[in-house]
DNA sequence: GAGCTGACATGTT
DNA sequence: CAACATGCCAGCT
């Protein structure tokens, strides 16, 4: 636990509903942009139900893993209102 | 205490 | 355009 961590909880944790951030984006804010491995490191041990870790994706645009399968995290993005075209097709 | 692993990103081939 | 290799940071063995 440090200050990075609590920073990326934090960060993700104030993301609004309908809006998804990159991990080089939460890396960012959380005070190292390279650690985008760190913060899928963490998200990924972090089965907090107050940390919607589904919102962050990856800077591809892809939806990146998740703790409970992609499925489940392009769902959850769907039905709070990010559908962009390529999970329409 | 050191080494390996992993929800990623960027650069080359 | 797609695939491969390297860098990076925090966590776990």
């Amino acid at each position: 636990m440090t200050t990075f961590t609590q920073r990326v909880y934090n960060v993700v944790q104030k993301i609004p509903k309908g809006q998804v951030l990159t991990y080089a984006q939460v890396a960012a804010r959380a005070g190292s942009p390279k650690a985008v491995r760190a913060v899928g490191t963490i998200l990924s041990k972090n089965y907090d139900p107050t940390i919607p870790c589904h919102r962050v994706i990856r800077s591809d645009g892809s939806l990146g893993q998740y703790n409970r399968g992609q499925d489940q995290k392009r769902k959850l993005l769907v039905a709070e209102g990010y559908a962009p075209h390529v999970y329409l097709v």
